[in-house]
DNA sequence: TCAGGAATAT
DNA sequence: TATATTCCTG
């Protein structure tokens, strides 16, 4: 059967037929078939245990059609050509009358080596058959009168497209095959002819199809999810368990590597956190996890903010595809403890970005049930932390002077002095951040600056409101 | 002999 | 990169 519009351009028909270029298509709520299309979950409605098999698009395309059409009318070309009117796409537009003689002998060879009017016409009733299912009186539905005729006789005689497919398949694709088609076992010979049809096809695991997948891990347990229960209870005869097998190894590899990323994002938070908070601030922060207020640090950097990421849907799995698109998108959770939020926003790691990009774009791939909220998360609603101005190096470890605003009444007067009672840093912090100040004469100060003694320190802070704090017994 | 899984090929 | 195939092991 010659295909010459379809064979560079994946058409309406190829889905149709059930097989874009090399790859079985399974149809999906999101493909092309509208002809055929009766609800929102055509796979449903498809009958996946075809027992007429997937037909090969090569035994109905002249191998030597293949060639690309820009190669054949290169010698056609003159340099004057546009490039559009090189293109294949214009084959039928304007032909060259050598092109369009040697496409005719094409034609003519592809007529009479594969096909008849009657065959083509069997041949799309059978790839109709493919996508409704077995069920004749579809079957009449779509193909029209003289159906029955015709698949009579292309079963009768035995369908040259069946044929030869799986002949061309067999030979085609077990020049490197293993002893189970090729070694001369008769009986595994014969059960792999059988499935030559879908079994040497690819598989195109489709959003569809990988959603089923997903459910049967998720139903089975990730630890035992084994290829043969997943395809039972996905119920596709169509796929092998070596195909089950193959994706499932995907899956776990991506999931191994996803929960790998996290557990490092994770870990390296928690080294941050120590690396970066001084012991006494680490006080205040358990003391604001208690529920008092956070307190910003005096000294050193101040923790990186939790990068907010939606929770990683990528394996999880919503039970139903109806739950799924009714439910909102999940919360934007931070990686890190809510206390350690810094009180401005801070430029995160690049490593950050560049996961919640692969959280999107796996999420994209991956999320199988969970598509439509991943493609809620858009890169535009991934939370961008402007980077703020660096601060010069010579401030950059000054401790912050308290202005507080003058109070007005001593009922407010007392509130303040309570809050900053609550909020000030402890004699440790205190005691740190002028011994930082003043045993450590390698850290800049600005020019012109001199260190504050320590007598100025406290009479600063008396003035302040805070009551000099006794020795500590430790 | 078969299934599972990792490694390798396409 | 995605999927198929091969090979090894239990």
């Amino acid at each position: 059967m010659l295909e010459v519009s379809s064979l560079r351009s994946p058409s309406k028909v190829d889905h149709q037929r059930g097989f874009v270029g090399d790859h079985v298509v399974f149809p999906t709520s999101g493909s092309v078939c509208d002809d055929f299309m009766v609800d929102d979950n055509l796979l449903d409605y498809i009958d996946f245990s075809c027992d007429v098999p997937f037909f090969d698009a090569d035994g109905d395309i002249l191998p030597d059609l293949e060639v690309d059409p820009t190669e054949l009318l290169a010698e056609f070309s003159s340099p004057e050509t546009s490039p559009t009117e090189a293109d294949g796409c214009r084959v039928e537009a304007k032909p060259p009358d050598d092109l369009r003689q040697a496409l005719a002998a094409a034609e003519e060879e592809a007529v009479t080596t594969s096909t008849t009017v009657e065959e083509k016409k069997a041949d799309e009733i059978i790839n109709r058959r493919m996508l409704l299912g077995n069920d004749d009186d579809k079957l009449a539905a779509a193909s029209g009168s003289g159906v029955t005729t015709t698949r009579k006789s292309v079963d009768a005689e035995g369908s040259s497209a069946v044929t030869t497919e799986e002949d061309s398949a067999g030979a085609g694709s077990d020049t490197k095959s293993s002893s189970a088609s090729a070694g001369g076992h008769c009986g595994k010979k014969k059960a792999a002819d059988k499935n030559s049809s879908n079994g040497k096809r690819k598989v195109d695991w489709t959003p569809e199809l990988h959603r089923r997948f997903v459910q049967a891990v998720e139903q089975l347990g990730i630890d035992k999810a084994v290829p043969s229960r997943i395809l039972e209870i996905m119920g596709i005869d169509c796929l092998t368990r070596h195909n089950i097998a193959s994706h499932l190894q995907k899956y776990r590899s991506h999931r191994k590597h996803l929960m790998a990323r996290e557990a490092e994002a994770a870990s390296w938070a928690q080294k941050r956190h120590h690396m970066y908070a001084p012991a006494p601030a680490r006080k205040l922060d358990a003391a604001a996890a208690a529920g008092g207020p956070w307190v910003v640090p005096t000294l050193g950097f101040p923790p990186p903010p939790p990068p907010l990421c939606r929770p990683l849907h990528v394996w999880g799995h919503p039970p139903t595809a109806g739950v799924e698109a009714a439910a909102p998108p999940p919360a934007m959770l931070p990686v890190w403890a809510r206390h350690l939020a810094p009180p401005r926003p801070w430029a995160p790691p690049v490593a950050y970005w560049h996961l919640q990009q692969q959280q999107y774009n796996a999420a994209r791939k991956w999320g199988g049930p969970h598509q439509a909220a991943a493609a809620a998360v858009t890169p535009a609603m991934v939370p961008r932390f402007p980077v703020p101005p660096h601060p010069h190096p010579a401030t950059m470890y000054r401790p912050p002077m308290v202005v507080p605003p003058p109070p007005t009444t001593t009922t407010t007067k007392l509130a303040d002095l309570q809050l900053q009672l609550d909020a000030h840093p402890s004699k440790e912090s205190i005691d740190a951040a002028i011994g930082d100040v003043l045993v450590k004469p390698w850290l800049p100060l600005p020019l012109g600056l001199k260190p504050p003694s320590m007598d100025s320190v406290m009479s600063e802070l008396h003035k302040q409101g805070i009551p000099k704090v006794p020795p500590s017994s430790a």
